[in-house]
DNA sequence: ATCAACCCCAGAGTATAGTCCAGAGTCAAG
DNA sequence: CTTGACTCTGGACTATACTCTGGGGTTGAT
């Protein structure tokens, strides 16, 4: 079980950031000692580096909240619905991939235009491909 | 040479979303109008479609507004500087396509992992996957 | 000429996700 | 038992990216 400072840092983040996630229910310390520290397990920390990834792919606070505790409304009621739920949001992520191969063949098609390497950059002229 | 309305329905934008860009210095309209209304050609077309897939991939304004205007500054000077500059950006996307990776085979796990289909979703414990 | 649909700008308001701060308490090594 | 590093809370502050409002001008088909 490690403190705050230490989780914050196992996970790259900051103490008020995981407040912060707590505060949203995000996460919840598996224990606090008497004086109120907060202590995670090992759990807790996988559970964070869960939210920091799919923050880095776009999912919002809210919508990873939705993504860890799957609520049960008038639109969820089975575990197909559940099935149907997590579908949805892989599609979502696809379309990410998509979208972001798209990005990178663009910025290597700019890296690999241009002009001579030794050319002063104000001759570079790379972003004319996209309107080309 | 269409309006700002059409525009932004071509990029699944608002009206105020454009204006803002334009804020930005991300895009200018190829004209306007004596009146003052903005013109956009294709060319401006397919840098808002630029824009909003850098969005998406979680570039930001600022980031795009770099990429787009690669600026001379101290430490971009040659077109060599402008090469490298871009392979950064394109490392980061590489990063960012890993990221994806992982979560939508996290995802296809919760997915594939429950209960049976028609028990209540109550049942399902999909989400223990990242603990155990 | 009229009128609905469109556009202008400036400024205010909102949502999201932190980040910082102050004053106070806790902990463990020396 | 002191000291320095760490933690607590609540509230204020910031950055980013919209989004809305209002009062007014423009367009183009009829």
């Amino acid at each position: 079980m490690i403190r705050i400072g230490e989780s914050a840092h196992q996970s790259q983040g900051s103490r008020d950031t995981l407040r912060l996630y707590e505060k949203h229910g995000l996460i919840t310390p598996s224990a606090y000692t008497n004086a109120g520290y907060r202590l995670y397990a090992e759990s807790d920390i996988k559970r964070i580096g869960f939210i920091v990834s799919a923050k880095k792919v776009g999912f919002t606070l809210n919508e990873i909240l939705q993504l860890l505790q799957v609520k049960v409304t008038k639109y969820i009621k089975s575990c197909q619905d559940v099935k149907e739920f997590f579908h949805h949001k892989i599609q979502l992520v696809n379309q990410q991939l998509t979208e972001t191969r798209r990005i990178k063949e663009l910025l290597e098609t700019f890296s690999e235009a241009g002009c001579g390497d030794d050319e002063p950059a104000t001759q570079c002229t790379i972003l004319d491909t996209l309107n080309r």
